[in-house]
DNA sequence: GTTACACGACCGACTGGTCGGTCGGTTGTG
DNA sequence: CACAACCGACCGACCAGTCGGTCGTGTAAC
């Protein structure tokens, strides 16, 4: 593996477990490099931020396209939501995001972009683009509420509840 | 207005321009008092951030209550969640939440106790607690989209989505 | 009625530490 | 030699929190 990688590989454990991207110099010392290598393959803190998100949104177009073949989309999509891992990432992601001001306009147009794309893949699936977009907007909300750890409903009963509402009638 | 006041109002705005509440330097500039005054009313950072949730979960309860006497707390719920102002303040919020260390176990302990409130009203006016759950994180994920600014659904047609799915029926 | 004192509100310089980013230099490989 | 990978000391900005001090007001002793 190269060090890139490695260090995209860390920077996304650190940043799942510390609830936003560490330090520059952290994620290097854990990356085994030096806070000069790393800036050898991420010219900003900007950079490496956009290098997570394009993994993680990479990552997230591969299940869901697996889940399309599959024709579970919706299911698939509420279930990453709830992932304790994917959703701490995402979470991760979005408050490095908001809160410095390296946030890159390329970036931001990206997660829109892909944001989209999972929209249209779960309307194609349930046939109702109000219903695809509440149900992505559920799996978000679902996402931002492992903040506070709450009970959620269990996936079954949700998708039960979902049901009467989608599927092409 | 009392400094306390002042600065508690002042804190909001900026959080909710910037995205993530400022320094503690910046908010008291913008209130008018010095840093030592601001420390004077809030101990510490995490005391400032305990006193702008309290604001915003007190505001919420009440917009909640008037909805409960009016029959629409779904719809407020909704609404309130895309209304750009709450939703930058609640994300700002959740931000500064969680990047700092600066995070109160009382103050996650009353957010989460905020949530299990008003998802039970919803629940009291749809008589379907997954339905409620669904509803408010539906909100929730409303409230995170803001950042990037997607188009969201009309309230309408959501409302209307939503309606095989809620009443007593 | 004035002097003395206590007290809360407020001030702003300062401290200790962190962080993003730079830079001159070294190593290794084609 | 050339060039990319990599190193780590260093810089300046920033930030949360501290601290010694000022000022106005209420209160009580004389």
């Amino acid at each position: 593996m190269s060090n890139r990688e490695r260090i995209l590989q860390t920077a996304r454990r650190l940043a799942i477990e510390a609830g936003s991207v560490p330090s520059l110099g952290a994620v290097a010392t854990a990356s085994g490099v030096s806070k000069g290598g790393l800036m050898h393959h991420f010219r900003s803190r900007a950079a490496l931020l956009d290098g997570i998100a394009a993994q993680a949104i990479e990552a997230m177009d591969e299940a869901l396209a697996a889940a399309v073949e599959r024709g579970n989309v919706t299911e698939t999509w509420l279930r990453l939501s709830m992932s304790r891992e994917d959703a701490d990432l995402y979470r991760a992601l979005l408050v490095s995001f908001t809160d410095s001001g390296s946030t890159t306009e390329a970036l931001l147009r990206r997660s829109a972009e892909a944001t989209q794309r999972w929209e249209r893949l779960i309307a194609d699936e349930v046939g109702d683009p109000v219903a695809a977009a509440a149900i992505r907007l559920l799996g978000d909300g679902i996402v931002m509420n492992s903040v506070t750890g709450d009970r959620l409903p269990p996936l079954e009963s949700v998708l039960e509840w979902l049901k009467p509402r989608t599927g092409r009638n």
